[in-house]
RNA sequence: GGGUCAGUAGCUCAGUUGGUUAGAGCACCGUGUUGAUAACGCGGGGGUCAUAGGUUCGAUUCCUAUCUGACCCA
């Protein structure tokens, strides 16, 4: 440990190869080799399987394959390895299998950009885009054709998927992260895709899976519907009509707006719009119940307007006299009835929150059949969602009015058909933005197409899904306790789950649709099954190359396949089936019990995957496929502000592990309470550092006065000086405080108690005090013996409790230590037990409390000049009482726990006096002692060292 | 705009039915040691407990509002 020349009288000095600075950046890849080659993660299985433990499951959240990984990745994955750690040091069998999510719209959309020779795409992925290149060769195709057949680009999408994986696998592991990584669950791998298949195929058995109508961006050149990343907004001249619904019952009107007398006039409630082609889908108008809504006399009749528009609007119609004869909230006019303007069909007064008074009258014409919003308060309202536009933008037959016309071609028939019944307000020209389809640049029309959904109030036997939900969420423990609430309020108002998706990536709905009636084929189940099995060999390809007959022979002819592919949400929310189900080491073998025991995510997942995976289980198996729910906060900087490219405060996981290692990430995680959002910044991460470093240089200390010291050494506890046998006894207590913390999931805590045991209770108290044991004993003395007993047992269960946290580091200390096998495949230290226990805590507690107080004392001394060292003090200690028994019992080695010359002891009332010592200093031990010149042969020795050098050496009973 | 969560020393965190001068570690300052030495010991300074009201004999702790930030939704 050190170049000094050795001193003239040796003391025991040992050297440690576990270096002061664990320059981890460097050194960590290598353990990460070590712990490859050795096949840790399999070696644990095996001996988990040995040793017959419990099964601790906890199932990986799939990160999309799309992107390099962020610090909050990097955070949840390391969350998620400290609690396999340290359940399987707990003596749990916890195996992770880490998993990724593949289809979906991000990786179909990177594959259109490559298509669409978008130069970044191609720099960031060369090789997908010269296969693009290939196939327009090869097949003779135009080198811009951006049309390409949907199985080659489901190709490429797979092959993208299958890059990002590896890219992202790479830096997971570097994290140090114990896993199957030669193993991981893959959702586009074959086997699964067919376990998404049956997941659904499951669901519809039980009755959940219900057809619906839902408005989607369409377009009509595509004849499809567009995702929105398809989706492009482009200025475009709309009709702004202003248009009125006339009220029907009259009395009612005059109830809503507190009883005031309305004459015989006709009253018109006003809704402003750019689409007139949606009009002969109306079924309500909205209005928000919040705002003031004017009731005004004009030449035109009465019209209900808001406040705040009233005025704008009335100048549109060019109507200057008028009068507001009376006020209302919106809210008092929910369900007044109206007539539509041209079709026989009475609509009502709806509120909704939607409704703005930004521009056009403050009420708004809803159609549910062709806008999002229209649709979900209809879905309050229960409107239908009839849909009079057919696929090509052509209204069907029984359109009033407008059958067989393009909705473009009868916008200005409309507003003649309008003005013609006399509700025509206004008809003025608009340019707004307006979505366009991003391949012929033309707009889109908002449009009902059927879908299909997971019914959440299907009543099903006995009781609905949301039913099964709430009992699930109700029977989950959660951490922290708001998740509950969080979850709960997400199923209470969670409307019917639409699954359908028209995209080309992703797991097929692999229904037969009769082609006349639209109806599922009877059969389905049993042939859904027989798809899964083609998918299980050849993936979800095997679907979409299928001839229909090769499984309903004659019957094709009556029955076509369902084009539409499985929200991605539902592949991983399938996961508990797809895999968990599938995998026997992920396999709790009990099917009456939630398939997981945790689920840890971020708290955006409430809506995501804890959501999406909660309904798939409820709605196959009627229960959460999940015992406990974890979530964690988002990354944030030092300020508290989302981290962002343009704000420059992006901290990322590969620089930190680059520039510190990764175990100084995976302590910055354990150091934070992540309940909440979670703070990093070069700051944090220097103070990260800093206590670090206090954690590794108390393990270099013990590893260093053990390095003479070995298993075989130990001595019985009964063999034990009294402060060892303490000592012992605050490790047990360190250790049971500790596992508590891993138990609870409580990490920061944790941390705290790491650093306050290895900072208050060995550095500034068992360490300190013992070094004059260890240094100037003879080696194999009992007194330092017993020392490297209690520090071997401290050694080796703190190398245990930091694995894990700080993996590499404790990895390093496990050699250091010529440990056998790998810290991770062990469990928590057996620690003997001490019979005084209880006796030693109240006594030392005591002593402690003294002893503080003569540090103290010895400090104003040395300010005052009188003395440096503590060890240069004489202290004289009254007491009285249970102190002073405390004290005594520890007889003339008291003077050792003070680490003073000298210490005596009297009864009486508390107080402490400190004087400097007159004697001279042993050049060995520095205690100041009488007897230092009064041995001739070795005149700067006192007899203490001369015994221990030359003599038979002292013993020591307590300290 | 709505729902949920958070805001205690420069940083990370404690603070246990509301009860005397609000704690710890790191950082900082002073100091000792030079046998954990780019380390360790001892001592010290530092907080209007986000802000403003309210309940109470008394509030960091309970209630309300506001501000700031995060997540989800609109």
């Amino acid at each position: 440990m050190s170049d000094k020349p050795a001193n003239k009288y040796p003391v025991n000095l040992l050297d440690t190869p576990f270096p002061m600075r664990g320059d981890l950046a460097k050194r960590e890849p290598g353990f990460l080799k070590q712990w490859q080659n050795g096949k840790i993660y399999q070696q644990l299985r095996q001996v988990a399987k040995e040793q017959n433990r419990p099964k601790f499951i906890l199932h990986d959240g799939p990160p999309y394959a799309n992107g390099d990984i962020h610090i909050g990745h990097a955070m949840n994955k390391v969350l998620k390895d400290i609690i396999l750690k340290s359940k399987s040091l707990a003596g749990f069998d916890a195996p992770y299998v880490p998993g990724w999510d593949c289809h979906g719209m991000p990786i179909e959309h990177q594959i259109e950009k490559l298509v669409k020779s978008d130069k970044d795409a191609i720099k960031a992925n060369p090789g997908i885009h010269a296969r693009i290149v290939e196939y327009r060769k090869t097949n003779g195709l135009d080198e811009k054709e951006t049309h390409l057949p949907s199985g080659f680009i489901r190709e490429l999408c797979r092959e993208y998927a299958a890059i990002q994986v590896e890219r992202q696998k790479v830096d997971f592991i570097r994290l140090g992260v114990l896993g199957d990584w030669d193993n991981p669950y893959l959702t586009m791998n074959f086997k699964t895709e067919a376990d998404i298949v049956r997941t659904l195929g499951k669901i519809h058995d039980n009755g959940y899976l219900v057809k619906g109508q839902k408005p989607v961006h369409w377009c009509v050149d595509c004849g499809s519907a567009l995702a929105e990343a398809e989706v492009e907004y482009e200025d475009k001249v709309s009709a702004a009509i202003d248009v009125g619904f006339q009220v029907l019952d009259m009395a009612a009107l005059s109830a809503a707006f507190g009883g005031v007398n309305v004459g015989d006039q006709a009253a018109f409630a006003v809704i402003w719009t750019t689409t007139p082609w949606t009009l002969p889908a109306n079924q309500a108008v909205s209005v928000n119940p919040e705002f003031t809504y004017d009731l005004i006399a004009t030449e035109k009749g009465l019209l209900i307007l808001v406040r705040e528009l009233a005025e704008a609007a009335l100048k549109r119609y060019n109507i200057d006299a008028n009068e507001v004869i009376a006020q209302a909230k919106g809210s008092a006019l929910n369900g007044l009835l109206l007539q539509h303007p041209f079709i026989n069909r009475q609509v009502p007064v709806i509120c909704g929150e939607h409704v703005t008074a930004e521009a056009g009258t403050g009420l708004v014409h809803t159609a549910p059949a062709h806008g999002l919003e229209d649709y979900q308060v209809g879905l309050k309202y229960k409107l239908p969602v009839d849909n009079p536009v057919a696929n090509d933008g052509r209204y069907i037959s029984s359109t009033e009015f407008f059958a067989g016309e393009t909705v473009w071609k009868a916008n200005p028939k409309v507003v003649a058909l309008l003005e013609e019944r006399g509700a025509l307000l206004a008809n003025k020209k608009l340019e707004h933005s307006y979505p366009h389809c991003w391949r012929h640049k033309t707009p889109l029309i908002f449009r009902a197409t059927t879908q299909w959904f997971i019914g959440m109030d299907k009543v099903v036997g006995c009781e609905t899904l949301r039913d099964k939900a709430n009992r699930a969420v109700d029977a989950t423990e959660f951490f922290p306790a708001w998740g509950r609430a969080r979850l709960e309020a997400m199923i209470k108002n969670s409307p019917d789950w639409c699954v359908s998706r028209q995209r080309t990536w992703g797991v097929p709905m692999t229904f037969f649709i009769h082609k006349e009636t639209a109806e599922l084929h009877p059969r389905s189940v049993e042939l859904l099954e027989q798809v899964a099995q083609r998918i299980e060999k050849e993936g979800i390809e095997a679907w979409f190359k299928l001839d229909a007959a090769e499984l309903l022979g004659a019957e094709a002819a009556h029955y076509e396949k369902l084009k539409d592919t499985i929200d991605v949400w539902f592949d991983s929310g399938s996961t508990h089936f797809a895999v968990l189900k599938q995998r026997a080491e992920l396999n709790h073998g009990d099917d009456n019990r939630p398939a997981a025991d945790l689920y840890l995510e971020g708290s955006d997942q409430h809506r995501g995957w804890f959501q999406s995976s909660l309904k798939t289980a409820c709605a196959t198996l009627g229960q959460a496929p999940y015992k406990q729910l974890l979530t964690h906060g988002f990354v944030v900087d030092g300020k508290g502000m989302k981290m962002s490219k343009s704000k420059g405060n992006v901290v990322s996981p590969q620089d930190v592990i680059n520039k510190m290692g990764a175990d100084m990430l995976r302590l910055w995680t354990a150091s934070t309470d992540y309940s909440g959002e979670v703070s990093i910044s070069d700051e944090i991460l220097k103070r990260t550092t800093d206590s670090y470093r206090r954690v590794r240089n108390t393990l270099r200390f013990l590893l260093a006065n053990l390095s003479d010291f070995s298993a075989a050494d130990v001595l019985p506890v009964n063999q034990l000086l009294t402060l060892d046998r303490y000592a012992l006894v605050e490790l047990a207590n360190f250790q049971k405080n500790l596992t508590s913390f891993y138990a609870k999931y409580e990490f920061h805590l944790g941390v705290q108690e790491i650093h306050r045991y290895c900072a208050d209770e060995l550095g500034a108290f068992y360490l300190d005090i013992i070094k004059d044991r260890l240094y100037t004993m003879a080696a194999e003395s009992h007194g330092r013996r017993s020392a490297q007993t209690t520090l071997w047992y401290i050694t080796q269960a703190l190398v245990r409790l930091l694995s894990p946290i700080l993996s590499f580091t404790a990895h390093e200390a496990w050699e250091t230590l010529n440990n056998d096998g790998n810290v991770f495949v062990d469990q928590w230290l057996d620690i003997p037990a001490v019979q005084d226990a209880a006796a030693l805590q109240t006594a030392f507690a005591l002593v402690r409390e003294v002893r503080a107080n003569a540090q103290k004392d010895i400090e104003l001394q040395r300010a005052a000049g009188a003395l440096g060292s503590s060890l240069q003090a004489e202290i004289t200690i009254t007491a009285q009482g249970d102190a002073y028994h405390a004290l005594a019992s520890l007889g003339d080695e008291l003077k050792f726990i003070m680490i003073t010359s000298q210490a005596v002891l009297h009864e009486g009332e508390a107080a402490i006096a400190v004087a400097a010592s007159s004697a001279e200093k042993c050049e060995r031990c520095w205690h100041y002692h009488p007897t230092v010149g009064t041995i001739a042969a070795h005149p700067t020795l006192c007899v203490r060292c001369d015994s221990n050098l030359h003599g038979s050496g002292e013993t020591r009973q307590h300290a």
